[in-house]
DNA sequence: GAGCATTGATAGGTAAAATTGATTAAATCG
DNA sequence: CGATTTAATCAATTTTACCTATCAATGCTC
């Protein structure tokens, strides 16, 4: 039979693709380590490490093997989080993954009321795009995350708390019309600079402009939407952000206006992503009453 | 750090609620089972059982350790799984659910054909009621299960493969009227007879005649399709049975007429139910192939 | 190509852990 | 009260895990 401890070598290994640096991090030997692997790869009868003196490869089938290492040792963890006293919720470490495009306009605005409910609480946060953070739920590496929705999520729970229109900003000599609201074909597309693919507000947006992709101006792709306002302010072009990041975005920018996307929405929905067995369920939803009452007071 | 050599001594005493028997079955002496489970329960900070000399109980708290335990024994039979050759699909072995009222009838159409094509594929079966089979879904118990649908899967995947609807059952005597069709409207009511609470074919057929319970007759729950035949038979009352059953039930039963019932259907989807991140899925959709085919040749 | 640094594997010795078999203490039952 | 059952405990032994030191192979520098 395999051992817990195997697959933590295991794991260690594909973080560091080392075997010395994994030993420090697993606080043994190289040699406790090395052959720790070799006994493993033995009772699975394949090779998980292609290696030699220079080099650490994971074997295409070795990497099934962690994936599915990473999602025993996260099941483990929830059995050992099982024995804790969880009568007081949100005592507990948590780990919770959110998109760019969420992230910093959100948090902001919701931490500072879970901090002060819950002030033992410890949300360790990460930001990354929406495909890596479905993996990591998927195994267990993190407790849930933020993402926009629509996104395919196949065999995960979404939580919705938010839903939210976009705004389409330009700078404020190039719209001598007035009008409170703006539709998609109102806005002229080429001028349109929207995030890198990979970013699903990009998706999003053009999905309630019912627009395909590559219309809009590519040359500008940007990684932020700091930087996208910032292109506006310098009369580059025009982009659509979504309504929670208004106020950092506009805010003390007053040659930028903010018109409200005139097309069927809600354009984007925000929700918990999470495993369907996941344990935690009753504190992500205390979470996500916090998250919904802080963001009507701050976005209504 | 737990072992799993820990969870499957506790999944053992669990099993057999003996420290002695149990340890017969893990093939290690009493006293190394007892000083395993000792060690496991300082670790956890919990008891797991509670023991004397006379008894074992398993503590609330305990359950939830076991049943996580179970899953991660599950994760890792299913990372074990992984090394082994599915080059050729269906040769590994598979234990499959499925509820009563599916098991006879689809079975015996089912099976000849797949022994055929993966003659060393060695199938297990088990039969129980839905809510157990999705259980044992959920824990890794099972590779999946065959269910009558809607059912409540919460978290759970399915791979629907038929669709059909019920046939009204009655003595030919008291079928004057001789229309190929039937109605809800037009079946008395009182004169049903249906399985027991528990079964889903019984709530699947009142929602197709778009009942509540207990206006059929209660007296006469029955444990098995069969049994409610031959009470038809016996002019006790009618019955509803799904088309996939007819040709078992009623074949050599000259006394008894079937007659579709004319309600909005299909009145009960038969699927696959799986958790999500189950690996064997494509083998799953090999069955599900041959079983939508052998049902179309048996049942049209 | 010699010298050196780096890397994973290996060997030998040691400490820790697991296991066994026997024994013990407590409970149950007649 | 004895006989029996059962989980815990003890002492002895086996097995495992680990560390240090070393080795062999590789790549880099000069």
């Amino acid at each position: 039979m395999i051992s817990l401890k195997q697959l933590n070598y295991a794991l260690a290994i594909e973080k560091t693709l080392h075997f010395k640096k994994a030993a420090l991090l697993c606080n043994v030997s190289q040699s406790a380590l090395s052959t720790a692997i070799n006994e493993l790869e033995r009772q699975l009868g394949i090779t998980v490490f292609e290696r030699n003196n220079k080099q650490v490869l994971v074997t295409n089938k070795g990497q099934l093997i962690l994936d599915k290492a990473k999602r025993v040792k996260s099941e483990v963890d929830e059995l050992m989080q099982l024995t804790q006293d969880n009568s007081q919720p949100l005592t507990n470490p948590m780990s919770i993954g959110v998109i760019p495009t969420i992230g910093p306009y959100l948090l902001p605005k919701v931490l500072p009321a879970v901090r002060q409910k819950y002030p033992n609480f410890k949300l360790r946060i990460i930001e990354e795009q929406s495909h890596i953070l479905v993996d990591k739920v998927r195994n267990g590496e993190i407790d849930a995350a933020i993402l926009a929705l629509p996104y395919p999520i196949q065999g995960l729970m979404n939580f919705d708390f938010w839903q939210e229109d976009f705004y389409w900003i330009c700078h404020k000599d190039d719209y001598t019309n007035k009008a409170q609201e703006i539709t998609s074909e109102e806005l002229e597309i080429e001028k349109l600079m929207l995030l890198k693919d990979g970013h699903c507000l990009k998706d999003h947006a053009l999905a309630a402009c019912e627009l395909q992709a590559q219309k809009q101006q590519s040359d500008f792709d940007s990684a932020s939407l700091h930087t996208l306002v910032q292109m506006v302010a310098g009369k580059l072009g025009t982009t659509l952000v979504p309504q929670m990041a208004l106020d950092q975005l506009i805010y003390n920018e007053s040659e930028l206006t903010a018109v409200h996307l005139n097309e069927t929405g809600p354009h984007r929905t925000i929700a918990f992503i999470l495993r369907p067995n996941y344990i935690r369920t009753d504190e992500l939803d205390l979470l996500r009453t916090i998250f919904t009452e802080q963001l009507t007071k701050a976005c209504n």
